[in-house]
DNA sequence: CTGTTAGCGCTTTCAA
DNA sequence: TTGAAAGCGCTAACAG
């Protein structure tokens, strides 16, 4: 069906030829940096380049320059919400500085995160952006710091998202500090017996965003008792789980806390199945403010992170095009948070 | 704060001079394809280039090769579910056959598709895969058919999502027959006066659907009038603002089809927003069942396409990985669409 | 099976 | 300014 005699496509050497002018001309006028060519030539040049239908090949341009024009991007997983508003911020700002990202998925596997770390080196790009929710003290975590040490010594530049990776550049998010404000705000709503959905234990980003929350509750004299805290996948799934296991325990809870939105779309989802009302019989509470939370019913209470700006932060700071300082050190602290009380948490 | 002393990462030929052989033989037992190493060669260079932390250089790779391992997406919002679902797709499709997935985002803008295009040829990559939702009788159209019909000719494969896009292999949604099938089912559940927000007019996805639509309501003699028929835009805002438009026209509907879920999400909360129960007193449905329409309230009805799938099978069709013959044109027809009913379309 | 030696397409000294 | 030529890191004949 489709011509198998592929011709390859036009060298910069053909283009050359065809404008009459050397390779070295060419080149200069057409990627060339300190314009310091004749205006004629250039004219010449770029018009050949038109008609050969001739694009720059990137690789080999790399392979000279021996830089690329790569930002590589790792997420759990793209059709997350979380992680796809993320790699919008991302690809938006990338694309403003003419760079290309590739996105790698990771699932939630250390080791499968590693490997692909390593698998990206390959292709030498410019910035590495480490978006995966950070797990803790597993053994692979060590040889990954390696991998990104020596990924830096070499001349790349990692940026994590989320929690503090020293020596990392990281864009912080306060999730301690937000899910503390929540509690707060939760408290004084008139709420007193919370329960949490926690995900998985390992996952620094839940463990912090559980521990802020405690924090807050303890700020008003409320305990969270260990038999509230739910561990569970961080997923959906995950969060509808947890709550038909919380609700199978029979505690008389009066708000749960979904440590994520997804999780808490779960929760909302096995509340209303299992014939509560979310809102009315039990509140519910996640964190993120992904975009759909706004739609489901009732409308859910979160905190908000500017997602995709976080993304285009985490570029910048990695290719240092913010904040003047180009090593600055992480920019100006950590994202700013904002509690968003809606439907789902009336006052009590 | 980092250290400025970045020494480059090690080559091939530092690994070969660390193993005592030549750089032909490093190459082989590292990236060589027909293995006819002697073992013990190989073992030192492989510890060589683990000891030096030697990564292939994928470009330099890619350049004496003449071929790449990139595939190239573009996705006209990769926030947007529908699309970060296809995109999870495509990167696990590409992740088993060791290819690495470049996104870059159109924003539903023809120009700058045509120039992303244009951009992404400069990677040289395997394959590019294009899903934005494909504008009809833009004067770009052409530049970009021309555009990608050179891509092919030298060397690349191109696979579009959704609508036939011959000559380049397509892996086809059946946007009517799913929205005529719908238009059925509803027909029969006993909605009798339909709207439908309909997207941009020249989005042909928009227009398959609407086709296919009205088409289903008119084997059941239902007629659709042209002023129930809202253009606005393929968002979750268009929806909202489709169904304010359609509720201020005064308009007695008893269903609404929004032709994408996330318009029809939007549809809901104008809805309730405009104090009517969604599915009691006006059904809406939508098209895609992107997973947080299962989550809201009511769950909405709408047709199934398996996005992953989809992204999947864009991928095989591109690489030939799949249907025994590489070129077979096409695989086996047309995603199959499946009607889901669901709680915001009760039986009448 | 191993090493030598041309390239791949592009950039970048270095003379002219 | 322009062009010739030497690489960039890697692969792929080609002899040995």
């Amino acid at each position: 069906m489709s011509a198998p005699a592929s011709k390859s496509p036009a060298t910069l050497h053909d283009v050359a030829r065809e404008a009459g002018v050397s390779l070295a001309t060419a080149s200069r006028s057409l990627n060339g940096s300190a314009r310091k060519v004749n205006e004629d030539y250039r004219q010449r040049v770029v018009e050949a380049a038109q008609r050969l239908g001739y694009t720059t090949n990137l690789f080999a341009q790399a392979v000279a320059k021996g830089s690329t024009t790569t930002v590589a991007l790792l997420v759990a997983d793209i059709a997350d919400p979380y992680f796809s508003s993320i790699a919008a911020g991302v690809i938006d700002a990338a694309s403003e500085e003419r760079l290309v990202v590739t996105i790698a998925v990771t699932g939630r596997d250390a080791q499968r995160e590693l490997d692909t770390v390593r698998a990206l080196r390959g292709q030498r790009p410019r910035v590495m952006i480490l978006a995966g929710s950070r797990t803790t003290g597993s053994a692979f975590e060590a040889e990954l710091r390696t991998e990104l040490s020596s990924f830096e010594d070499t001349g790349g530049k990692v940026a994590f998202i989320s929690q503090d990776a020293a020596p990392f550049a990281t864009v912080l998010l306060d999730n301690r500090g937000g899910a503390r404000d929540l509690a707060v705000a939760l408290a004084e709503l008139g709420y007193r017996d919370f329960a949490v959905i926690a995900g998985p234990a390992e996952i620094r980003t839940a463990q912090e965003r559980l521990d802020g929350f405690s924090a807050g509750l303890a700020e008003h004299g409320i305990s969270l008792p260990a038999e509230r805290i739910i561990h569970s996948d961080f997923t959906r799934d995950g969060g509808y789980r947890g709550a038909q296991e919380l609700l199978a325990s029979g505690a008389r809870v009066d708000l749960v806390f979904a440590v994520n939105d997804v999780m808490a779309v779960g929760v909302v989802s096995a509340l209303r199945d299992a014939g509560i009302a979310p809102g009315e019989g039990i509140g519910v509470a996640g964190f993120d403010d992904i975009p759909t939370v706004r739609d489901i019913t009732p409308a859910l209470t979160t905190v908000r992170i500017p997602l995709e700006d976080v993304g285009r932060r985490a570029l910048q700071l990695a290719t240092g095009s913010a904040y003047g300082a180009p090593d600055a050190g992480g920019g100006p602290g950590p994202i700013p948070t904002e509690t968003i009380i809606r439907g789902s948490t009336p006052r009590r």
